[in-house]
Parts: C-alpha cells; sequence; structure tokens
DNA sequence: CTAAGTGCAAAATGTTTGCATACTT
DNA sequence: AAGTATGCAAACATTTTGCACTTAG
C-alpha cells in the first residue's frame, strides 16, 4: 500500500485520532477542524483536507459524498479493518444520512461478478451504495412497496 | 409523476434535445450551455440549472455526482427509458476515471438482495462502483490477476 | 540541514438566488 | 392579465492553492 506521507505530525495524528476514534461514524472536514479545536489543538483547514486526501490515499479513510452542495464525508476504515474488506459494503442513507455497514456474502459474490464477467476490479472501500434505509422508506410517500 | 414544470419554453425545449439527443451519455450543465450556445440559442445557466433541476423531478433526467469538485452529469432517462434504470450501474475507474455503464441482470439482483434480506432500497442512479477498469488493471503491477 | 508539513488568506469551482424583464397561457 | 420562466450578476459553500514559516527526520 503506498504511503505518502513522509512525517508523523501532531495534526496527522489528532487527526486521525478523531477518525479511528469514531468507527462506523461520518465525520466532515468541518467536524474534523471542530474537534481538534475542542482538544485545544487548532488545524488549519488547509491541512485537514491535505491530511485527510493523505489518509484516503493511504487506504486508512474513505471518503464520501452525499451531494453536490454538501460536505464530504470521511470515515475510518483504517489498518486491520481492511481484512473482513471485500465483503464489508457501505449503504448511505440519502434521506437520513444513515450509515449502514452490511457484511454479506451475497454482496462480495457481485464483486467476483464485477471482475469475471466485466472485467472490473471493485473496491469495496471506496464504494458506497446509495438509496433508502428501512426508515426513511417507511416515511417515504413515494416509496411503498417498491419501485 | 410531479410534472413541477407549467410553462413550455424554447430553453426547455433545447435542452430536452440536447439530452435527449445523446442517451447513455452523460453531460454536464456547461456542456449544455455551449450546446445550446453552439445552436445559436444560448440560455442562461441559471436557466440551465432550474430546467435540470425540473427535469430530473419529472424523471426525465438523472443525475449523477462522481465527484464532489467535479460537475454534476446529467444523463436523458425520459419517458420509457426509466425501465432500464434499475439494472443500470455506474463504475468509475479510480486510476483513468472512466465511467462505464453496465447493464446487468445478475447487478440488478443485489438490489433485490439490499430490499428484501437488507431493507434497503437502492438508487442505482445515484451509486458509482469505484475500481479498476479492465485496461488500468492490466497495466496495474499490483493486480495481476486476483481476485 | 533538508525535505515535508502547516496555516493563512485568496482563488477556484460549481451551484444557487434576488430581482427586473420577457414570455406563456 | 396573471403567473411563470429567464438572465444577469452577485452570493454561497466547499475545496484547493500560493507562499512564508515551522517542524520532523
Amino acid at each position: 500500500m503506498n504511503t505518502r506521507t513522509k512525517y508523523k505530525t501532531k495534526q496527522r495524528d489528532i487527526l486521525l485520532e478523531c477518525l479511528a476514534g469514531t468507527p462506523g461514524v461520518h465525520t466532515t472536514a468541518a467536524d474534523v477542524c471542530a474537534y481538534c479545536r475542542a482538544k485545544g489543538m487548532p488545524v488549519g483547514q488547509s491541512t485537514v483536507y491535505r491530511q485527510l486526501e493523505n489518509l484516503v490515499a493511504e487506504g486508512l479513510v474513505n471518503k464520501y459524498i452525499i451531494d453536490v452542495n454538501s460536505p464530504a464525508c470521511f470515515e475510518y476504515v483504517g489498518a486491520g479493518a481492511r481484512e473482513g474488506a471485500d465483503s464489508c459494503f457501505h449503504c448511505k442513507c440519502e434521506r437520513c444520512g444513515a450509515l449502514i455497514h452490511l457484511h454479506c456474502d451475497e454482496l462480495a459474490a457481485i464483486r467476483s461478478h464485477l471482475f469475471d464477467a466485466h472485467g472490473f476490479r471493485l473496491d469495496p472501500m471506496r464504494t458506497v451504495l446509495y438509496g433508502l434505509c428501512e426508515d426513511c422508506r417507511a416515511s417515504d410517500p413515494a416509496d411503498g412497496a417498491e419501485g
């Protein structure tokens, strides 16, 4: 795995602490800034963005885009978490923003299919399945049983 | 289906012409502007965005968000085209950026699975599968035949 | 000591909005 | 005539970038 980062800095540490401390939670760049500031260790937004980019490149963190005009979300998926990776999918509710982690062999199978039939090597860590979660479907008029 | 649009205007027409004329192709708001201008019928960008929004709301056009800092893409899926929608997936190569449209029943099946087994209503239109395309895999040292 | 990382503020990008004018029905 | 759509330009929000300074190795 590529390691773009060369130096270990306080900023990087607290960033990682912020993200790794809340696994399975979506955090925005602004959230990270707030966290750091609250911890008495403010980090410039450029640094936050740059480090976030690094962490994503290193595969420690995932980036999610829900909508064009809302900030990107980041989630720690770090080191060890990588193991069950091939069968771990992320579902994000477009309505309430809920993040659902799905471990499912059936989903893992589509990975094989994509590879075998379409020559496409899916990166499950980077991929997010968007849609409506169970709760939001219930309260969505346009979504009775199915569409 | 809701129809937000009340009036039929030249702007709306040429917009629709632009999109419907290139089915299966991703078009940005800027592309639309360029098209209209080239046709000798320039349309203001506000109008483009507003009409695009309408068309999406009407279900004639789909909106895709590939990445935060690249413009949203629009694709005509008009009237009848909506049918194939559930089996149309978008794959994005992380290396070369290629966008691949995949029509595949096997993929459509995961949609059912997600719904039945996980209560999650996948929105294939919003979802982008990230990974490596065939060509890039070939030139990627870390990706031989693998699985 | 050198290269990498930081932070500020300014720039860039894509999208939205206010408002007067033009157009559709 | 009444209400909707348009277009400009300014506003917005998020992310990126230039550059001088600090820090890690």
